[in-house]
DNA sequence: CAACATTGAGTGTTTAATCAATCAAAATAA
DNA sequence: TTATTTTGATTGATTAAACACTCAATGTTG
């Protein structure tokens, strides 16, 4: 198997599990069940490798939020497959989705936090939407506002569902969700 | 002044600033301007330091929450100035807050998350949230759900005003802000 | 064979934590 | 009051361990 991935994998297992201080390149490496000295063949220093774990992980969150969302036509649907997509994906890969959140609140740790593909999709949700303001099929505020308290409700979704996890299928708490988030943006 | 409070003062800065990985004790009592020794002089370990750090700002957080909550008797009037108390608290705060976010994310780093204090703290809150249940003034769903949309809500507000601080005395601005909050509860 | 992947012992540096030595101030004794 | 002792705060040089990263040697593949 591909032993970058491998690193990649271990790596984003430890720093959740232990954070970024407590995690030496030797225990990546064994954790993936590589070398010591390979870490560095494939990732110039370690926080070249934290770097590029981040970008990976952002972009592979990020296409999935647009997933199939062009077999949907109707705006509504849209914005509800949006959401789903969202929370489904971080709880399907709850550890990528936690060493996200533990990266975005520091100012440091990673140096590259926007990468043109990952700005890209963020454009595409936000002209999203812009176009259901416009439609006022949502409420006429700041499109940034809007897409961060979406992703401050998702997160804490996700928060929730990793406490209670037999709540995931079900569908009445799935529904108020849903509605919960639909009212906050509703005019 | 008091050296304890510096160190952990000093501590704040750089772990947001930094991170706990790139914040060396030797760093932490240089920006605090006394000796390395001290350090471990006040808190037994480098960790037992971030323990406290950690304890002592989730106490300043929660206790700020229910401020003057007395002098209001409208139940409408309560919640909304615990919004307000929570995302001015979290704003003229911010360096504690981000350093909150930074470890509310990892299972490790902070060994002791909660407190009889906080959790205290918490209880209070969840026991008002529940009477608005009953009362009808909110939606019906699991009191802890609604509390962790409610942080999720004043993190993406506050994450906004920090990119745009000229916001934070726009009444409009604010009014909306509320009312997305409100609506995201109402029943 | 050539090119690249992989190893793990080795290197120099940084780190948390210690500790003997000072210092200031308070408590006690004369 | 002054002299003496005790206490705890404070220092920074020191230490032992852990760390990121290197590299010469070895394996693998086409």
């Amino acid at each position: 198997m591909d032993k970058r991935e491998l690193l990649l994998e271990a790596a984003t297992k430890l720093f959740v599990e232990r954070g970024l201080h407590a995690t030496p390149t030797s225990a990546i490496s064994k954790e993936a069940g590589v070398s010591a000295g390979i870490l560095f063949h494939y990732f110039k220093t370690k926080d070249d490798l934290i770097d590029e774990l981040y970008v990976s992980i952002k972009k592979e969150y990020t296409s999935s939020i647009m997933n199939e969302i062009d077999k949907i036509h109707s705006d509504l649907g849209k914005l509800r497959l949006i959401w789903s997509n969202s929370w489904n994906w971080a709880i399907d890969n709850s550890l990528k989705f936690r060493f996200l959140l533990q990266l975005d609140n520091t100012s440091c740790a990673v140096r590259v936090k926007s990468h043109p593909e990952i700005v890209a999709k963020y454009e595409l949700f936000n002209n999203l939407i812009k176009s259901y303001v416009d439609k006022e099929l949502i409420k006429n505020m700041d499109t940034y506002f809007i897409m961060g308290s979406m992703f401050g409700l998702i997160t804490s979704m996700v928060t929730y569902l990793t406490q209670f996890p037999e709540k995931r299928n079900d569908q009445v708490f799935i529904e108020q969700a849903w509605e919960l988030f639909y009212n906050s943006l509703k005019p």
